[in-house]
DNA sequence: TTAGACATCCCTATTATCCGGTATTTTAGA
DNA sequence: TCTAAAATACCGGATAATAGGGATGTCTAA
């Protein structure tokens, strides 16, 4: 029998999840959380065999998150659940120590599948993630860009319109530097103007709503 | 007896709703569909009492959607579903003609109960909504702008990191025409640069990922 | 058929952004 | 612990975007 803990902050896929699983025979949800805390805690004190877990929490983001979870419960088989299809969350989501990539639209079978596989210690893909996957290897960036506190102030900020000069002042440093951070945002996320770093960073979840 | 109608493109989450109404007395799910598409092709031959309406489905926007939902049937009270908690976004809804408005991560009863109320021909709007609406009544958009093709184009591309320049050459126009568009997604987003612009927009879902 | 919306084009300041650097302070690894 | 790397901070010149005007032909729905 295969424990499982299923952590997603939308109750009605909570719902489904645990509908889905109860048809199966080897299967067992021995655990349902809402965000990233009670997950955690949970697995301080019981480690399941397969953890199901929605990588747009809001009190963490997903790889981060990955990462406290392998450090906490490293026998437990993660499987990333996403509503967002793209190359550089997937890459970043298996270098962190995840499993399995299962984007949300998938269906109920693709889920078991996905368990049956991780369980096997091989990884997992569901289908649309796979053709992502072979698509764009290419073009785009190959991981999550990891951002520091201060670009991540600047990139919030900037989103919000905020201009060189009212972030400067908002931050007590000089317009240079707020450039600075903002050059290097561009960098990061490899693309030439700060419109497509906010349209990014939006997509990968860095930008708190 | 309250035939419902249930489109959203996860196939989980629509398994989450069923489980929650099938649990019901009074509904009874006549119809779940996957896309607009399949949605209003239905809605032609049958018209539920309820529809149960993701509103960011990947062949129409929401509003466009419950716009020819009302126009195809017009009895038919709808309730939209989001991920998004947006004054704008909820307030373009109910414009539309949309009866009741629901975020995603609500529990089951809340869905329930938004049933009840539309079939009742009063408005519902879950209980984080709520609290949005009452909160952001003074600052931000009050409506989704309505951005015309030429501008959603501008966007797409501005988006994409395209200079005025670039945009010019890729649509055989002048960098003058390009700004006058950009100036008008400027004024329409109410914001001061493009970056907040492409933000919201990407919040609205009016960029097509 | 006629107002209104749309798409197009133009001008001039002003302001912000982008780019190529460098310097100082933290952080983390050997 | 010491050192290398990362993060943070700063500068000046070139380029692009924004503000605030105005104008014209086309299409479309009342």
């Amino acid at each position: 029998m295969v424990s499982i803990f299923i952590t997603d902050d939308h109750p009605l896929v909570l719902e489904g999840l645990k509908n889905v699983l109860s048809e199966s025979e080897q299967c067992t949800v021995t655990g349902c959380f809402g965000n990233a805390a009670t997950t955690l805690k949970a697995l301080e004190v019981s480690s399941p065999d397969v953890l199901l877990l929605d990588i747009n929490l809001p009190d963490m983001n997903g790889i981060d998150l990955v990462k406290k979870v392998k450090a906490l419960s490293p026998q437990t088989r993660i499987i990333a659940l996403s509503v967002h299809n793209e190359y550089a969350v997937i890459n970043s989501m298996f270098e962190e120590g995840a499993d399995g990539y299962i984007q949300k639209n998938a269906i109920g079978e693709e889920i078991e599948q996905g368990i049956r596989t991780v369980v096997q210690g091989r990884k997992f893909l569901c289908s649309q993630s796979t053709a992502i996957m072979k698509r764009q290897e290419k073009d785009g960036l190959k991981h999550v860009p990891k951002i520091t506190r201060r670009e991540r102030e600047i990139l919030k900020h900037a989103a919000q319109g905020l201009t060189t000069q009212q972030m400067a002042d908002l931050l007590f440093i000089s317009p240079h530097t707020v450039e600075s951070h903002r050059k290097n945002l561009m960098e990061k996320f490899e693309v030439k103007n700060l419109a497509s770093v906010i349209k990014l960073a939006m997509e990968y979840g860095l930008i708190p709503v």
